[in-house]
DNA sequence: ATGAAAGCGCTAACAT
DNA sequence: ATGTTAGCGCTTTCAT
């Protein structure tokens, strides 16, 4: 099979069996110029013969360009590079384009070695990829190629960073329980020194005012766990027994809160509607009932931080913080009660 | 701030401005050569002064090599992938070699594909890695640079492979069990046709023979959801009441059954033991008790699989399956009772 | 100790 | 329609 052994020949040595010059091959191989079409055709079965794979690295010397973006990630290839990492290749075009992906591990001295190392890659650009929406301070200034930053924006507004809307999903999130029939409604919800927690809380409480609505309770900061879940219900319920809706920080702590619920003799959505955040199907589909969330779009994120470098790389960059809609995927947990 | 400001000149430009040949600067960067210390020094600085990085391109041109090793993964940068990417990514030495990473979908065009993308990229290897342990067709046939299989094997016994003991880490939970007083243990795992299911059953039945004792009950195939560890628990209390160990195949399956457990008014560990697989933290620490859990060492098998690669390129390939040991990590779940 | 020049694989401008 | 050649940025002989 020809298919499968790739020899890696070189230009030179189609010419040679297809009887051309290697300016003729390169003509052919990319079609360019003006060739017969049965020189054409005679070059490329040559190269198919010979097994030739063009040479990116001779290429980009000449090109410039090497179609490689760099991806830094503080996120130890976490739970949110994922997605956001599957939309940056989407928005790449199926192979078109290639990754470099680096693990900062949140060291801004690996992440400075990085930078250094993806430039002397000659990379056509950077995505850095944070782990949480808190605004970080900038990879470099002045640096050669365009960088954007996903999910996590940087300080400075001048750079072009993508983020998620989280003030608008718990909006959403708020909306769909009052629209549902519930009026004590209560937050639960991770640190309170977390971007995360304090964008979500802000939105709860807007969105609770605009509906002319009391929260139950203060903002209930704990932890990101579903231990927190349980503790959060546990303090709710023995100081505001006729809480009806609860929004969850994340679905850990929904998944959490649900069990305790359960405990204390709560039908979920009958007696208490349960809404969590991150729509992460091993908490949201793991057990009964299945758990609303809010899905911050992660792999949109993703793929609209990939586009703004591609368009940057055409020449229109676009300056200032891009925000990405959430989605309220509505399961079980917040099911009817008109 | 010269330190971040990379107007990337090439080598033509620190000549000048040091007033030397490329040669000797070429030599002065690369500690090649036999050059005055003033010179160096000098060439050193000018480098510095115009914001110099070295070509990758052009450097890989002649070379030939290019420190660039493809990661395909068939996981969708998933759960399984993540910690093995790290431990390729600590193997190939912090940024000397970068990863190309490209997600398959389990699609064989899309990773031939791949394949030929990466091959015309010239990197210097490939790893494959899979997301289950049930052996994978080669990614093709005498390709020009080393490949090594990582989690998933590949079907052909002199390709390069890195592996879990599946069935090892069965036996350790099945010994500690054991060793701890347990008797009655039964097995509730995952999906029939996984290999991994299949082997960790076969590892659970030979460790119990080889301790004389009987399984309870056949081996409990399900999924590998939440859900089924509460369904599994409750089928098999209903025909064994006096199960004292559960061994789960998943830290998932686990949770499900220590929750129903709870349900049934079984304590834990104290009535019945639990372990599970993965040792993955949202679910082995989201609640009380923290779960015991065999870790499968995705970080090693990545890092192996480095070193593998590694070791080919310095042209000595290691043919074969290699297998990695699994670690049980004893909490709360499996604890005391002598 | 340093410089000059060839050449890595490829493309594009310029011959023919 | 095809061939010739210069040159991308760098390393490495080979001269000096």
């Amino acid at each position: 099979m020809s298919e499968n052994s790739f020899r890696n020949s070189g230009i030179a040595a189609v010419a040679a069996l297809a009887g051309v010059s290697t300016g003729t091959v390169s003509k052919a191989l990319n079609g360019t110029g003006q060739l017969r079409e049965s020189t054409r055709l005679r070059v490329r079965a040559a190269a198919e013969e010979v097994g030739w794979l063009p040479n990116g690295a001779a290429r980009s010397i000449r090109s410039g360009r090497t179609y490689t973006v760099g991806v830094i990630t503080t996120d130890s290839y976490g739970r949110f590079s994922i997605p956001i990492l599957r939309g940056v290749e989407d928005a790449l075009g199926l192979g078109e384009m290639l990754c470099f992906l680096c693990d900062s591990r949140d060291d801004p001295i690996r992440e400075q070695h990085y930078v250094r190392t993806l430039l002397a890659r000659q990379v056509d650009g950077i995505i850095a990829v944070g782990r949480k929406v808190d605004p970080r301070t900038p990879l470099g200034e002045n640096l050669p190629v365009p960088v954007i930053y996903a999910f996590a924006p940087s300080t400075d507004p001048q750079d072009c960073s993508v983020t998620a809307d989280e003030r608008g999903g718990a909006r959403r999130a708020v909306d769909h329980l009052v629209k549902t029939g519930r009026r004590r409604i209560a937050h639960i919800t991770g640190l309170e020194n977390h971007a995360s927690a304090a964008l979500r809380a802000e939105g709860f409480l807007a969105a609770m005012a605009s509906q002319g609505l009391e929260p139950v309770g203060d903002v209930w900061y704990g932890s990101w766990s579903e231990e927190w879940g349980h503790n959060g219900v546990r303090a709710l319920l023995a100081n505001h027994p006729d809480v009806d809706a609860i929004f969850c920080g994340s679905d850990q702590i929904a998944r959490g809160a649900a069990y305790e619920l359960e405990r204390h003799g709560r039908a979920i959505p009958d007696d208490v509607a349960l809404i969590g955040v991150d729509n992460w199907s091993p908490f949201t589909d793991g057990y009964r009932p299945h758990l609303s969330s809010v899905d911050l779009n992660l792999s949109t994120i993703g793929r609209r931080a990939g586009e703004a470098l591609l368009s940057a790389l055409d020449g229109a960059p676009r300056p200032g913080t891009q925000i990405v809609d959430c989605d309220l995927i509505v399961r079980e947990s917040s099911g009817p009660r008109g």
